[in-house]
DNA sequence: TTTCTTTGCTAACACATGTTAGTATATTAT
DNA sequence: ATAATATACTAACATGTGTTAGCAAAGAAA
């Protein structure tokens, strides 16, 4: 009868594809994602991973080391995506409509980490904070060049590009309230929606 | 000699105007925005406000009793615009226009107010956080409803309107960007962009 | 001017947090 | 099967947090 209560040391369950840190990255991106980093403990995520807290520190190193991974695990992706875009040969319209396409797509499927990303980096630590928003800085640079360009040769309405883009990646951001829908339209149904809405907002007739 | 580094003691300062409270919760809106809710502690605010954090306890009764005041009073200014814009005799998209044009003018002129209750509003406590987050529901619902009333008459293109609502009210919380910027167009001007791309983007031509 | 009220300060409290150190347990390698 | 390695646990640490209690100082009222 005793014997029910005891009960084997617990194990971080891990599958072929991932490691035990990835396993913990991504408890984390849930985590931060649903509490906001600074309200989140690592008692917390130790527990949602299934351990205890202490364990975590055989394979992290610290609570700012998963929002670190996060942050520029996302910023890579973005600025690689951007690197593609800007050597194609496509007219503007087309490739701001091929970015919107990618951050739809990374807020549908990546949502937790690309939110974290989004909300919370104002907790990294410096020198990376200053380089983040350096990043940030520059890949939003990088898409109203693109959309200057687009405004140049007359495909996209004389606006102001900076606050162009600001709209768009805010209202892509708006995809937080689509996941938090009980009842909601399809992933294809709502990108077509954003795209009609976006695009069809910066063309000119 | 000596005499210099004596000091009296602190004092809020206060004008014909305010009281010691509403100061503090203006400097609570700077500093949550600033850190965010968790991040942001009573000594910060203390050492904002220019006294110790125990005095702010003769004035206030928690922190999340701060967080509280800026959230709701954001959601009844909201809520307010919202009974007078349904009840005016004008078109949809007229509203839809009018609603916008609150919204900018409410993130430009209380950026920190709507920038808390926009991004903190997940540490209220229950039962306030229930009530807040059914607020914004029902906010949204209404919204929908206008853009609903201008598919139907087809003054607004035929698209999803609870998305509609999310890009739009996203979009706008792109505001943000805009404060943070050091070289950026008027407000008159980031208004015009704005109502051109969004409206420009849900009218049926 | 004196008395009463309000406000600010110091010290302390009760917890919470991220993390370390050492031991126990489980897994992997030989 | 045994030894070596990796992982999980317990206990503790150092620090931080929101807040309370009581006294000191300042302001308002009489």
């Amino acid at each position: 009868m005793l014997v029910y209560y005891l009960r084997s040391m617990a194990r971080i369950k891990i599958d072929k594809n991932s490691s035990r840190k990835e396993v913990i990255v991504t408890k984390a991106a849930a985590l931060f994602r649903e509490k906001g980093f600074k309200a989140a403990s690592m008692r917390d995520l130790a527990e949602a991973v299934g351990v205890e807290a202490a364990s975590l520190y055989n394979h992290i190193k610290s609570k700012t080391e998963l929002l670190h991974e996060l942050c520029f695990g996302v910023a890579n992706r973005f600025m690689h995506k951007m690197d593609e875009v800007e050597t194609e040969k496509i007219s503007a319209i087309e490739k701001v409509e091929e970015l919107i396409r990618f951050h739809i797509d990374e807020m549908v499927h990546h949502y937790e980490e690309v939110y974290v990303s989004d909300r919370e980096w104002k907790h990294l630590a410096d020198p990376y904070l200053s380089n983040f928003q350096n990043q940030r800085r520059m890949y939003r640079k990088r898409f109203a060049a693109i959309i200057e360009a687009g405004i140049k040769n007359k495909e996209i309405k004389n606006i102001d590009a900076p606050t162009a883009v600001l709209i768009l990646l805010h209202a892509i951001g708006g995809i937080e309230s689509w996941h938090r829908s009980t009842q909601k339209i399809s992933a294809e149904a709502l990108t077509q929606n954003m795209i009609t809405i976006l695009v069809g907002g910066l063309k000119n007739k």
